[in-house]
RNA sequence: GGGGAGAUAGCGAAGUGGUCAAACGCGGCAGACUGUAAAUCUGUUCCUUCGGGUUCCAUGGUUCAAAUCCAUGUCUCCCCA
């Protein structure tokens, strides 16, 4: 299997710029950039879904350039809903830092590239003279993305998105001879785009392909939990509950996020295919999701407590349970105790979700509003996959 | 520059003087069923010391009473130039 049928294979090509882009990824190896913008400072499973291409590719000896975009991220890529607010230039350069350094602990040592430093020192009429003139507008505005915006409304700034996209695979591919980008679905226009641009200003082709968004069955947002965001900070996201989310997913995608998310081997993934076809309910596929993406971002130690913990909390011993210390005296007011160990944000849902049962105390449902714990160290139960230990001063 | 429409809870969207803490859908949370899956069904979805308190872009005003009427401001969209 070539690496481009394997990664059709994993379902990770969703469009191509040209046939030749299966020539450029079968062959001699080149140097391709993939980025993200800093819009907030951590990454998340989105860019984990993105970022692993990076992986893929320099293993058959292919050069990625990171770029993490300092300049577009004070721009903003429109979004199918409405326009983004405007984020500051510390903010933006914070985020920048810790995106790069996170992407540098979790997925290795790439070089990193930052389109704000060939970006900041142009000037509007050099722009508008050497970049605004290779655009026309009504191919600008033919963008699927701009087109769903005209009527909700996008501003200039953003309307200019595109063409700060195609400025960077211009640069990469003068200055660093890149010649391919990789991106998600989303990327698309923004990628052609820069197809168009290098064609026009060097007279040279360049390459891409796009990977599909990942999602769920029904088609809507993949990487939340309990409302929240899922990210590769263990700050943010304990290695628990990154494997938590993962053990959870739903049975007819498994084994696609398997290709998507793992390294494991075509042999090895519709290995378990099989046997999540034989016998669902034991959720092999899953466990070998959770574990093998664990591993990936948080190392193989983390990874085995939290497979460890995971097993014993679901099958009921909550010893190995990390205790969180509350800052409450023993004899609190279960509702207090659940507002203030962050199970939810205030005292009326509290009492609802006591109320409706969704509450229980070392194995014991709690439905009286008013009840009191004694005890010093306790399991706090919510709905079916929440526990937490707690301890109280 | 001229004309028109609009801003309602996380989102979409009703409501145009009291019966509005505000229909309905989505999303969220919980319960049932299960396999820590999906689908389905049920309940719930501003805060609260459960007495009540604070909401419908903002600020003033009219009224016994305003999300609803008036004024000003801010923002958004559409059409014409």
């Amino acid at each position: 299997m070539t690496l481009f049928e394997e990664l059709k294979w994993r379902g990770l090509v969703k469009d191509i710029t040209s046939p030749e882009v299966e020539k450029i990824i079968n062959g001699e190896p080149v140097t391709f950039y993939i980025g993200t913008d800093p819009t907030g400072d951590s990454l998340h499973i989105g860019h984990l879904s993105s970022f692993l291409i990076c992986k893929r590719l320099s293993a058959h000896g292919h050069r990625p350039l990171i770029l993490v975009g300092g300049a577009t991220g004070l721009i903003g890529d429109p979004r199918p809903s409405k326009e983004r607010s405007i984020i500051s230039y510390d903010e933006v350069a914070k985020n920048v830092e810790k995106l790069s350094s996170q992407f540098k602990k979790v997925f290795g040592d790439y070089e990193i590239v930052n389109n704000y430093d060939w970006s900041k020192d142009l000037d509007f009429i050099s722009f508008l003279r050497d970049y605004g003139k290779y655009f026309n507008v009504a191919y600008m505005i033919n963008k699927d993305i701009v087109k769903r915006r005209l009527d909700e409304g996008i501003t200039y700034t953003e309307f200019s998105y595109q063409i700060m996209q195609a400025m960077d695979f211009y640069h990469l591919y003068k200055e660093k001879n890149c010649i391919l980008q990789v991106a998600g679905q989303d990327q698309w226009g923004n990628i052609t785009s820069g197809v168009e641009l290098i064609r026009k200003k060097l007279e040279k082709e360049a390459y891409a392909f796009t990977m599909p968004l990942v999602t769920k069955k029904d088609g809507t947002k993949f990487g939340k939990s309990e409302g929240k965001a899922i990210w590769l900070d263990k700050e943010k996201t304990s290695p628990y509950e990154f494997y938590q989310f993962f053990i959870n997913s739903e049975d007819d995608m498994v084994i696609t996020y398997l290709k998507y998310f793992t390294f494991l081997s075509r042999e090895e993934i519709e290995n378990l295919e099989a046997k999540h076809k034989e016998h669902p309910e034991n959720r092999d596929a899953h466990k070998a999701l959770a574990f093998e993406v664990t591993k990936f971002v948080h190392g193989e130690e983390e990874a085995i407590k939290a497979r460890t913990m995971s097993e014993e909390v679901f099958s009921g011993n909550s010893d190995n349970l990390p205790e969180e210390q509350i800052d409450l005296p023993v004899g609190s007011n279960i509702l207090d105790i659940l507002v203030t160990g962050n199970f939810c944000p205030s005292k009326s849902e509290a009492r609802r979700l006591v109320e409706q049962g969704g509450i229980s105390v070392d194995n014991e449902k709690i439905t009286d509003p008013k009840a009191i714990i004694e005890s010093k160290t306790v399991v706090i139960q919510k709905g079916k996959k929440i526990f937490k230990k707690v301890t109280f001063k």
